[in-house]
DNA sequence: CATAATTCACTGCGTGGCGCAGCTACTTTG
DNA sequence: CAAAGTAGCTGCGCCACGCAGTGAATTATG
């Protein structure tokens, strides 16, 4: 191995270390802040980000994004209606499904909650030129997907 | 605002967008996914990932860092050394603390689940030269930083 | 067309993680 | 040497979750 080589290696090991265990980490920490300060459940959380991003579910569709099982799923969104952040919506073209659409109030406090991040990382940015925005961006983009493949397939896989 | 204001501006939106929420959802999906696998709690995983980072702590110390009560660190330390993946090591300074390390197992296990998505990383990283994996550094160290101090406002914050 | 099989979402019930409050043991402080 | 502070550990109740079963609606089958 050349010496150029190790210096690249060192970089990569670096730059995983940081972005795999780190900021992983400190991630899935906000997550439980954001939850506590909100008075409902990670998973609750996780699922108003889902809807957010996915647009109207059915609680089928939403108990395999967020890993619960469809009963649990029922109740957790009993919860968030309760807490005024979702409605059940009746699918016209099938009876027997509900779609669950996110309230303003839901929205609301999700978007809230996570403001302060989003300045945050806004901020971080400020640095950077566009060319470099643009190889940050190729980066997220590619472990975003990557983190989703991987999350599919350790739950299907062996 | 200028043409080229606009381009930054609908640039960091992009980047802004993927990272904090998109990545970030799958980061806290795949951590739920690893600790179902490893038939243990989403907190414990944490636990071990901090005692990883952190090196050896104490109860009262992994209480804070995983967002517990000492009373619930306490259960959760009893059951990872069920599990054999941690152990309580007596502080011989202080008769009343004890510090909790993590077990060879222990640290395989959470090494294993999260190897894949390291390796996944690392190949994304491939297309990168090294003058982009030096941006994609400071960007990571950057977010998880940021993200660190988002989390202690919102735990001491108003 | 009638009927069986499938697919939705939704409940009783038991398990278990968690916070709260109180406890003992030890250390520090005056 | 007593009082206060700090460490970790337990009874208790609450509630999120999985499992199993129910009813309603849709789709497949003879």
């Amino acid at each position: 191995m050349t010496k150029a080589d190790q210096g690249r290696e060192e970089l990569l090991r670096e730059v995983v270390g940081v972005a795999v265990p780190n900021w992983a980490i400190r991630v899935v920490q906000l997550n439980n802040v954001v939850a506590t300060r909100l008075g409902v459940t990670d998973t609750d959380v996780q699922c108003l980000h889902a809807l957010d991003r996915h647009g109207p579910a059915t609680p089928g569709e939403l108990a395999k994004l967020v890993n619960l099982t469809t009963g649990s799923a029922s109740r957790m969104i009993d919860r968030l209606v309760a807490a005024d952040c979702v409605r059940r919506v009746p699918d016209p073209t099938d009876r027997r499904r509900v779609l669950i659409e996110p309230t303003q109030h839901g929205i609301d406090r999700v978007g809230q909650a996570y403001a302060g991040l989003i300045t945050r990382t806004r901020d971080d940015l400020d640095d950077f030129t566009d060319d470099e925005l643009r190889v940050v961006l190729r980066f997220v983009t590619a472990a975003e997907e990557s983190t989703a493949n991987e999350v599919h397939r350790l739950q299907t896989g062996p």
